[in-house]
DNA sequence: GCTTGTAAACAGA
DNA sequence: TCTGTTTACAAGC
């Protein structure tokens, strides 16, 4: 992957932009430019919001300045469709239209089997009157102070391309001039109608939005992008609830149904996507539990992540516990902010193994979901039943308007 | 030590 | 074969 790079052009193009940028110019410009709803969703086939609901994220208060779109938007303002291998089909007449400072990015995007206008590619056109983008240079970019609770802001140089970093080490200048695989997810299912996207188009937005998926050959940064996936979605074990979530959609009758990642309404709304290391941190506290050293890469059979995907699956496909904590976890998110109810419509089968397959063991509680409350009860060590949550659902789509689901395993005169 | 990227094994669809 | 999960390790900071 990192050969790749050397036919990539430099990037460093943008004149009269700082090296160096406030936090308060970039949200103030960053007010400026509201993202406007996509309205064109041809062939897309899952719900969405209603079409008088706006989609864009609107405005950022100031006390949202970790919005990964500081990554995002000025990274991509630098890849070019060129670089980023993508196609004529891809893109669209705006494509050769770019605002002079603005390095224009491609739309419409075209999808696998879908095409979807980007609510940004309008959006991020300056006003005439505004101000350059703080952020439309990328020399340097500051990671949001949410990100990482334990890595406050640091401002990383860029190079004069933008690869992921390589651990071949061939380069040091390719280092840690891309945002993080977490970050160019999550603009990914932003921009996405109803912020989820299946795999195979996040792939095909990474492919045209940035330089990967230029060497048909390189696999590494789509396993990268699974591995991120999962890694973040298995945060909400933790009811961090800042991250990525699989849900199962049919998305036709009798076809099987499909997966798609979505960003929770938590996600859109604080615009963080929290690090893994604490996850990865207790797989290195289990490790004695389990065996002694392995090999660099390669699992025993009864390793602990394979055995525990066993017991995961066991339990997790149409077990009513899973259906009533995915109904409990969107009725929180729901509860929590009512704003969010469009985004957590109903749900044919979630993927659940996040809730079932806590590390720690069962949860028996939390609290509601708060930022900065992510006070999660935990029983023992022993696996067992995590979730008894009944409840009465309510969600909303355009077609049926308000819905309400009785959960069947909750008795009769009871209410939630 | 934390964070991130990457490779790889593995299970299941 | 693809997708999702998990582990392990390397590297930068």
């Amino acid at each position: 992957m990192s050969g790749q790079a050397d036919s990539k052009p430099g990037l460093l193009s943008q004149p009269q932009a700082p090296s160096q940028i406030s936090l308060s110019d970039w949200a103030r410009w960053r007010s400026q430019v509201a993202p406007m709803p996509p309205r064109q969703y041809e062939g897309y086939s899952f719900p969405r919001v209603a079409d008088d609901e706006p989609y864009g994220l609107g405005p950022l208060p100031q006390e949202l300045l970790g919005d990964p779109n500081a990554y995002i938007d000025g990274y991509r303002s630098h890849v070019t469709p060129t670089m980023a291998g993508a196609t004529s089909e891809m893109l669209g007449s705006q494509a050769a239209e770019g605002h002079s400072d603005w390095p224009l990015l491609q739309s419409p995007f075209v999808f696998k089997d879908q095409s979807y206008n980007y609510p940004q590619m309008e959006s991020l056109q300056p006003p005439p009157d505004s101000p350059p983008s703080p952020l439309s240079d990328v020399s340097s970019y500051q990671s949001p102070p949410s990100f990482g609770a334990s890595s406050p802001g640091v401002t990383v140089q860029t190079a004069d391309r933008f690869s992921p970093r390589s651990t071949t080490g061939d380069n040091n200048q390719e280092r840690h001039s891309h945002p993080p695989y977490s970050m160019l997810i999550y603009q990914a299912l932003k921009e996405a109608p109803g912020h989820k996207l299946q795999l195979q188009n996040i792939y095909s937005w990474f492919e045209a939005n940035t330089d990967k998926g230029g060497d048909p050959n390189a696999k590494g940064w789509q396993n990268s992008i699974r591995h991120n996936l999962s890694m973040n979605a298995i945060t909400l074990t933790f009811h961090t609830s800042f991250g990525f979530e699989a849900v199962k959609e049919e998305v036709g009758p009798g076809k099987r149904a499909v997966n798609f990642w979505r960003l929770t309404p938590e996600t859109i709304r604080s615009g963080s996507i929290q690090s893994t290391t604490r996850y990865r941190k207790l797989q290195h506290h289990k490790k004695p539990l389990y065996s002694g050293h392995r090999g660099a890469t390669r699992q025993q059979p009864e390793s602990k992540g394979v055995h525990a995907m066993k017991v995961v699956k066991s339990r997790s496909a149409n077990s009513p516990h899973n259906e009533r904590a995915e109904a409990y976890h969107r009725q929180q998110m729901i509860d929590t902010n009512p704003s969010l109810e469009h985004e957590y419509g109903p749900t044919i089968l979630p993927a659940m193994q996040r809730y079932m397959q806590h590390p720690v063991g069962p949860v028996v509680g939390c609290t509601p979901m708060i930022p900065g409350n992510n006070t999660v009860f935990l029983d023992t060590m022993e696996p067992g039943p995590a979730f008894d949550v009944g409840h009465n659902h309510d969600w909303y789509t355009p077609e049926s308007g308000f819905n309400r689901v009785h959960d069947p395993l909750e008795g009769p005169g009871r209410s939630s």
